[in-house]
DNA sequence: TTAATTGCTCTAGTGACTATAGGTTCAAGA
DNA sequence: TCTTGAACCTATAGTCACTAGAGCAATTAA
């Protein structure tokens, strides 16, 4: 049995974040010791690391919690999982495009800049006039 | 003297978010109509405008408060100003980068589906084995 | 036994809005 | 002048995914 501190430290996530997702019905509330610690079976590491790793690769909490429904019917097709990361990664690539743009943007303001003083300000000047800007944003 | 509705129309910015800035600070509280509406001068559009482009630049508005607070001393330097715009593109291009090993990540993901059973699923494996990366996250 | 560490619950705060409720004011047409 | 409907007002609560803090209890190593 693990206490909540082990978790933590084999999985990386901190400790109120692992009760946060008790709460939010991610992983089972573990059994408790005499005096009301939380004692985790070593399957729960599994499932904390999983939902961490969803976690990293920008997942919500929401499809956090599909995902891990649907690794609970082996039997189904796995269509809706394939689905749930192809959405996202359509969501991190218009992200990056995105900053991609913007980064393209401050690039040019800041390299605006001439070292004088405020009233001459490249950077608060295009950030005033959005007509200077190259692209849409 | 434009109404908050002329001011949202002509900026793009939504009425409660106008409300929500003067709120914090980063419009001043205009003059009110007798039946205490807010009537705003033209040179507030201005302002506005200003700060709808430094938010869809990802400033933060706590930056947009110290770029505006810039502007209004014209004698001042304008190394801050550019401080702030070179900072803001330095944490643009770190996500940028971390976005783009997601993608990789994702893409190695999504296409080793190969639409059968949730219990072979590679999405659902892949997450459960960090092991599997190709990058550190 | 004692001290340090780790754990508990509960509440509130973060950023940048957005939504809702319940009311008031304004401007234009009849 | 009256009425209608759009636009406006305040205040509060909700969003997301945690994070911080208070105040206390349990565990563990020396």
């Amino acid at each position: 049995m693990l206490t909540i501190g082990i978790m933590s430290k084999q999985t990386g996530v901190k400790v109120p974040t692992i009760r946060y997702y008790e709460q939010m019905g991610l992983i089972p509330a573990p059994a408790r010791s005499d005096g009301n610690q939380r004692r985790y079976p070593s399957t729960a590491l599994d499932r904390l690391s999983f939902i961490k790793h969803a976690r990293d690769l920008g997942l919500s909490i929401d499809a956090v919690r599909e995902l891990l429904e649907l690794s609970g019917s082996p039997d189904k097709p796995c269509c809706d999982a394939d689905r749930i990361a192809t959405e996202h990664l359509g969501t991190v690539r218009e992200k990056i495009s995105k900053l991609q743009r913007l980064e393209t943007e401050l690039e040019r303001i800041a390299s605006g800049c001439n070292g004088g003083k405020i009233g001459q300000c490249y950077v608060l000047q295009a950030l005033a006039d959005h007509g200077m800007c190259a692209h849409e944003h």
